[in-house]
This record gives structure tokens, sequence and C-alpha cells, in this order.
DNA sequence: TCTATAGTAGAAATCGGTTACATATCATTT
DNA sequence: AAATGATATGTAACCGATTTCTACTATAGA
């Protein structure tokens, strides 16, 4: 391996001088300076960003976990953490956690390992268990590092987050589809134990509510949010006697598995029934198919939160920083 | 920093005894071995991977090198790597190249102080041009450490590869529409100095050559991979006298491209045009959309460029390895 | 002429581990 | 009783950088 050692020897001049050439700092003679350069280059020295964090006790490394390394949610906020990691020189460790609780805390203890500076996750579930939340908590919490939490509100934590206001997309969804004129509206739930499921449940039924219209149980799905529990649900619901006349769904998955169920009954959207869904599916606006829906800007939500992490590691001490993102109605016509 | 330092002093033995109830290797006494563990464990104490890989000169990191990070292909393929990263309790660095040059440098600087062990990557693009190539196979090859391409070739280098069929893909797709009687087919390109473009063209060639049907300048619609110029070209296509009967796409984007115009022409597959695409897209199955498509096994392929990875960092005299998937001809009735 | 200071450079410690080598004890074998 | 080998542990060098001192020279200002 060649080393600042080598090219001390092959300059005649100390490890501290190549050291101030590499890191542009201090004095060093243009001559000397040029005499190194040039060693460097012939030579194509790389330095060790391992002895060099040794010696600082400090990587330029940045983790992020996610539940699901091919969900588009995930992709798309990796893709706008990459961008920040690449305008500040970072380097990124990527764990895929697979929805799996010890995937997670090999994760975590990996991570810790690694001396990352800053920790962007997703939990894989919101640990309505106490246990098991305690757990969780603890081991983040000995990473001893700044931490922002993606998309997953976990409760009682002091960290930094990024979410997403589902509360509110759904209870938007649901009044556009009052506004159509429907009343029996349908909803298509996610697993309802964790908090982003039930806050969207929660915004559909306050919509019912607040334009005076009774929440039935009988128009109330509870899914888990996978797209085969979504098309079983929506195969009964559109089976039912007295069936809604509209629905919405809970995330992309079930989106899906509502479609799916629609187009195997061969009913059209939105003769047939009204639809608004929740998260965008972007196949389908290629080809024409109408399909309204709550969006959200991921990428920006992945930009964010390195914002959040960054200015955390610059600041230790600020006061914690939630950004919750507003959802944006698409409308296209599958509403009515 | 709580280090094993500390902990030795805290047991009353040597650095050397705590390095070896860490790494379980060597003799310790089965007291001194619980005395060292307690303490690691009352002081939540982490070895540092920093430290560990400066002393052996060797870390656990693999890279990993893609051109765009939101699509659906690289996001599979990383979730094969994840598995296999996950097997072996290696260390993922992850890079987002955006398909640009610039920043693939960047980050082969980068993968390079970081010492990764071997490294999976994606070209940004395929380096028809020399001098480009040249520079590339030399940053490369001086990472000195196992290398293995993904999806696309580059020519006259010695590192291992996972590739796709898609000459046959192509030649598939388009027989299956030669033998529902189609003679008049059209071919939606990629950009065809790429050479994954290229091959697929070749493709679509022989198929109507092997079955005595004349190629046609005016059925070739030469593109870029983009749904964009996909949509174009697709509008021009469907707009022409003596219309193709068929037409066959050259990947994912492309094949969106062509739907939409479909859509906007207010045709109907295959009633109206026979359709045999590239690449899965999810949603069109949910909604029962005929999509007939060359499909391949994208996760199988991350799986297996790490596993070529791991060979090659085991053996790295053994010879030249290249896995070429085969197509999987998804026929779902557009090609009627 | 003297002193302050900017410029240049090196010696040596340090980071947190691993490892080659040395040493000591004890049980077993011959 | 001596030799042998297994078990247990320590010493000190080392990995490739950074960093804190220290020291020397040349020049400018007093």
């Amino acid at each position: 391996m060649f080393t600042i050692k080598d090219i001390a020897q092959q300059a005649g001049v100390s490890k501290t001088t190549v050291s101030r050439v590499l890191n542009n700092s201090g004095y060093v003679g243009k001559d000397t300076r040029e005499r190194i350069e040039a060693i460097i280059q012939n030579n194509n020295f790389s330095p060790s960003a391992t002895a060099r964090s040794l010696s600082k006790r400090e990587t330029n490394t940045i983790g992020v976990m996610v539940p699901s390394a091919d969900n588009r949610f995930f992709s798309a906020v990796l893709k706008g953490i990459t961008k920040i990691v690449d305008k500040y020189n970072l380097t990124l460790i990527y764990c895929n956690t697979d929805e799996s609780v010890a995937k997670e805390q090999k994760a975590l203890l990996m991570l810790r390992e690694q001396w990352v500076r800053g920790l962007i996750l997703t939990p894989t579930v919101d640990y309505s268990e106490k246990a098991a939340a305690r757990h969780f908590k603890k081991l983040v919490n000995d990473l001893n590092i700044p931490v922002v939490i993606m998309d997953r509100p976990i409760e009682y934590v002091d960290w930094d987050g990024v979410f997403f206001d589902g509360y509110k997309g759904s209870y938007q969804a649901v009044e556009a589809l009052i506004k159509e004129g429907h009343r029996k509206i349908a909803n298509i739930t996610g697993d309802l134990n964790i908090r982003i499921a039930r806050e969207r449940f929660e915004g559909y039924k306050q919509a019912l509510i607040d334009h005076g219209i009774e929440v039935e149980d009988k128009y109330i799905y509870k899914g888990n949010f996978t797209m085969e529990k979504a098309y079983q649900l929506s195969m009964q619901c559109l089976s039912m006697e007295d069936p809604p006349t509209a629905v919405h769904t809970s995330n992309n998955d079930t989106s899906l598995g509502f479609l799916k169920a629609v187009t195997e009954k061969g009913l059209k959207i939105p003769q047939d029934i009204a639809f608004i869904g929740f998260d965008a599916l972007d196949t389908l606006d290629a080809i024409g198919v109408r399909y309204s829906f709550v969006d959200r800007d991921t990428e920006k939500m992945g930009i964010t939160a390195m914002e959040l992490l960054l200015e955390r590691i610059a600041h230790a001490d600020q006061p914690k920083r939630e950004v919750i993102f507003p959802p944006i109605l698409v409308l296209t016509g599958s509403e009515k």
C-alpha cells in the first residue's frame, strides 16, 4: 500500500508536510508542495479514509435504514438523500431492514461499529408494544449520534423527524368525494396498529363526521397495507349489499389491490364506482387511466431529512424539529 | 469513547486478551472471559470498525454504484444485493451516479478512499468514445479490487459481469408477434450508441430476417430509452401510412411512452395494434391491462452479482466470469 | 541592532484496534 | 524427572493518517 509515509520518503520531507498538502492546511513551500503533488500524481495515491477517521475519531459517513428496498416511496426518498450526500461529499451506508425487527437491530449495531455520523431511519414497525419500543429506543440512543426518523413516527423520543400528514391527506380525499355528492364512502385501511394507518383512517372518519355523514362499520375494511389483503377486502366490498358509491384506500399497495378487484369485477371507474387512492402509481398516468390520489413529494422528504440531519450534526443542542409534509391531492376524474 | 483499553484496565488484563474475547480467537480463561464480557455488557461497548479496518488493512465493505436511484430495475437489483450483504454481515456503501460521468468518477475516488473490498457497478454510459472509456477503465482498475459489472457491458475488460440477454429477449418477442401472424412490426429502440440498445435492436432484426420478413426502415424508430422520446416516435408510428400491425419496445420507459401514445390515439391493444414491450410494468397487471413483455429476474441478478463478487474476493485468480440472464417472455394477450 | 512575526518543516504522540512473539503454568507422557 | 504440549496471558510493534509542539529562517518594524 502506498501511504503518506512513502510520499514523505520520496519527497524527502516528513509525513506532516504531506498531510498539510493533502488537506491544504498550514504552510507549505511552493516547490515542496509541487514535488509532493507530483509524487501523489505519479503513484496514483489515495489517502485512506479509514486511517483518517481513526485519527480524527470521526467519519464522514451517514447511515440510512429503509424497511423495503424496492418500495417506490423509499426509492424516491433515497434519491433525495443521495443528492445531499453527494453535495457534501459524504459516504452513505445503506441498510435494508426488510420490515424485520431482527435485521433492524443488527443494522443498528453495524452502524454503531462504523461510527456513522448520523442516521436516517424508518422503523420497521411503530413499536406499539412497549417492551419492543423501549429496546429499540435504547438501541438507537446508544448510537449516540443524530437521528432523523422518516415517515413512521415514534412517540416520546427527541429525534428529529420528517413525516407526512396522512390525516389531512385522507381527510381531503374523502372531502373531495363528498363534494362530488358521494355519501356511501368505503375505506380500505392499513394495519390500524400502525400509527400512520390510524391517522389516515381518522382523516377518513373526521371528513365524514364534519360533513354530517354517519361513519358506518360496514364501509370500513380493515386491512394491512398489502395488495393481497386489500384485494380480498375490495372484492367483499364490491359484492356487498348496498355497496358504497366511492372508495378511498390507504397507500400504494391498497390502491393496487382495489384496482385489481375493480378490474376483476368488470367495473368501470368512475362510472360504476368513484375512487381516490393514496400514493402515486406512475404507470397509470401514462396509459391514461384516471386515478385520483393523495400524493406527496417523496424526493423532497429525503432531501429534508438529510438537511435536518446535517443541521443537527452541526448543532447538537438545537431543539427537536419535525417537518410534516402536506398532502397534494391529485384529482384526475376518478373521484366523480 | 470507551475502548478495549478501558475494558482491559477494568478487567486487569491486557488489550490482547480483550481482543481475543471480542474475536473468539486464541485461549482465554473462562473466568477472565466472563469478567470481560460483563464489562462489555455494562458499558455497552462496541468495537470500532474503523480501528479494526486500519489494523487489518482491510474492510468488510462493499460498494455499489447505480446510475439511477429510483429506477425499478436497479431497486430490485439492490434488494438482491442487500440480501447477500446481510447474509455475510457486510457493510454496503451506496452511490447513485445519476447517469453522470462526473459523479461516477467522484464516486470511484470515494470508494477507493473507503477501501471497499469489492464493487458492483453499472457504468453510466457504455463508453463508446475511446478516451472516456480508457479513463473509466483506468479509474476502476486503479481501485485494485474485485469488480462486477451489472447490466451494461464494457468491452475489453476482465471484470466479472452480470448481464441480460436482450438480443434473445427482443428476438423472442418479435418471433412471438410473427407467430401471431404479424409481418409489419415496428421497433422503438433505445440509444443505438449504447450496446444493450443495439443488441435488442439486432434481436428484432434477426427475428424478422429468420422468418423471411424484410427489415424496413420505416418501421424502425430510433429513440433513446426515454419515455418522452418513445412517446413522440410512437405518435409518428401510429399516424404513418401503412402502419405496423404490431410494435415492440426496448425498455420500461419506451414501453410506457408507447402505451401513452396508444391511449392518446384512442387505440385498443390488441384489437387495433399488437404489442410486446420490454421490462415489467407492475401496475398494469393489477388493473388488468394486457401487457406482454420481455421480463428478467432482476433481484436474482443482484444476488448473482454479489455471489460473483464474493467468489472473486475469495479467489482473485480465477478466470473471468459472465453470467447472462435469459429473457422470460411473458405473454398476456397484447401480442395477438 | 533587536524583536516580533510570518513562513516552513519535522518529531513524536495518538487514534483503537490486531498480531507476532514471548512467557508462564500446568497436566500428561515417557 | 525431564520433555512436551495445551492453556492462558502479556509486550510491543504496527496500521495510515492527524495534530500538537517545537524549531529554524527570513523579513519587517521599532
